[in-house]
DNA sequence: GATGAATGAGACTTCATTCAT
DNA sequence: TATGAATGAAGTCTCATTCAT
């Protein structure tokens, strides 16, 4: 399956006005996606609902995939960002604590927009062969493992590998299927303390 | 996003010329879905690579959606089946094992098929709204929730319920991040132990 | 510019219902170049003009391309055909009975339907890079080049591929701007006298 | 079939910076037409390729067809410049060598940027019905009649009428379909000597 | 004069689905 | 039951052209 569309934004919205109009394009697509389902949107639906003409959107954007692909990437990249400064400000915090903080953190996110973010994990191919998620995946994990470096200096280098990739994915995986199937958990202390037990309990294992 | 839509096979088939239709029409759609993606993958391709009409394909299928799901399904079923079986055989090993064994039965089952796995995964809208693999869910958690109340008999039935969701989602999601991104840990005994270490330790803490 | 375009029709029409359809899509197609030119002709409404939904003619015909392509394949052939016909049935007869022969034939398939042709002629990208065009010349030129090598012994090779090039495409060139500039032309058997003198007393010369 | 569009240029270019503009956007007219082939040349791409804004391009031409044919003008204007000079700096050599210069003349202009005419001749719908070209024709046809006349005195107007007609234009068709299908013909003077003998046998005869 | 963002009609084409045979 | 020609709504996207700045 050759999936490799052009999904570079157009125009860089270099303008006040122009800057508007994307934003009211990925707000269009963003409700759409929940109203209607991937499918069903259209950018003629995306267009009509952000109050632009069709001609507008193509202008800064190149095709359907390309705005899904911009509001996931947001959505990635406040998380990333987030793992990010969570850690460097949490340097010397004991373990527990930075997981807890990582996950309250990372809880809290997924608490913004939850419809939108469920279409967006069940609805959305994974467009591009999830390479941009990767990259963003790639940048997270160098950050925690760096991180889990320092705290386990006795680990090798395929042990540390590994820890990042099961305890990155054990947390954000459990966090998506609580979003997708009881979402009251992602406001419940218990399931943060349960997600550090885990988490520690595995890396200290 | 209303999302109801009929997704139930249209005709048991019990002859057996039909049962080998509805089999060429799933492999049909795999093989679509994995060389063409979701989106290009039409009820009218389906038909062509099964060797069979159009019109046939509407006697076993309401739509395109439908022969997703079956294969979906069919898959769900394969994994659901393997839980319980696991379980119920080695009911009496001390939990390190029965975790280790039932991983190793879950990434062998994950390492088939692993294109046709990785773009239901990836490239299929969950449709129907989840309900049917919830409800697989709800099986399969149902006989883990059971195995956990008998080992751990002193825990209340809401953490017992936690540590369902947690365990099963964890090892769970930990697969299909390897599926798409670092496929050869399906194969890596490390990998297995690190899982295991995983939810052991989780469990017993 | 890349203009390997697909242009073959795509269902071959072997039954009555679809050899009918096909030809009223071709009839269509001709009036709409006729009457809106080549730019405002869309598939759509050379569709319903021939009373057919669009879809139909997208089972026929790939293409718009397509479908002028087959319309001009059509009068190619005709003429070829003539050029055979003609030469065939009249191979012992005096050059100058000949070429009047030919000429006359010519003239008067371009007195059918000379809307059209002219159309074709004016209004038509050539599309497929002349491909089609060239290979109807190649079989044509064939039979000529066999000709006038039977009937001038004596020059060689490389003479006879420039007389045949040159008595075709200054008998053709000269119908075609009659057909745009001068249609009288066509019926006037001055004009065939004058075709007949260019052509003989250049050959004999 | 209403052709009659507006297509003559908007603003004389009585200023210097104005017709570096009008040149810039011919020739970048002429670059579209040879890379991307007519239906594909778009009024947004000769403005970017131009270096001008669309604005501009719309100051100078009303509309794509007038880029286009302005562009055939130009060449059409070179060939019947070309004649009249010929035809007067030669008036009294001998038939032979005037035909003889005249098609090398032509020759020469038709190799010089081989591609735009081919793409003129083969992929621009004859915009505006033909007439601008027919006035060309009507201004060459003018001077070669009236060269014939001289020559052949005895002919009447008629034959004369004929003559030229058919002199002018077998010639004409000759060369493109030489530029065509057989470039190599152009600088071929055994093709330029068979184009002579075709017009001057024809004319003597 | 120059700009270029915006427009929106309309082009081409696909595809799930039906239904007469 | 099986077929597959036919349908036509709807999708994606382009492009000539305008007009406010």
């Amino acid at each position: 399956m050759d999936t490799t569309i052009d999904t570079a934004p157009r125009r860089a919205p270099r303008q006040k006005r122009s800057a508007a109009k994307v934003e009211a394009l990925l707000e269009a697509t963003a409700e759409c996606l929940v109203s209607d389902g991937y499918d069903r949107t259209s950018t003629n639906r995306i267009a009509r609902r952000a109050g632009v003409s069709i001609g507008t959107l193509y202008q800064y954007f190149p095709s359907k995939e390309a705005l899904v692909l911009a509001l996931s990437r947001r959505q990635a990249e406040r998380e990333a960002e987030l793992v990010r400064n969570t850690l460097s400000s949490l340097g010397q915090a004991p373990l527990r604590e930075v997981a807890r903080r990582l996950i309250d953190a990372l809880l809290l996110v997924h608490r913004d927009f939850p419809d939108l973010q469920r279409v967006l994990l069940t609805q959305v191919p994974l467009i591009g062969g999830l390479a941009s998620m990767r990259e963003f995946d790639a940048r997270s994990a160098e950050v925690v493992r760096a991180y889990l470096a320092e705290r386990f200096p006795k680990r090798n280098a395929a042990r540390l590998e590994l820890m990042t990739f099961v305890s990155m994915h054990a947390v954000e995986g459990l966090i998506h299927q609580a979003l997708l199937a009881r979402p009251e958990y992602l406001a419940d202390p218990a399931f943060a303390d349960e997600l550090s037990t885990l988490v520690v309990t595995y890396l200290e294992a």
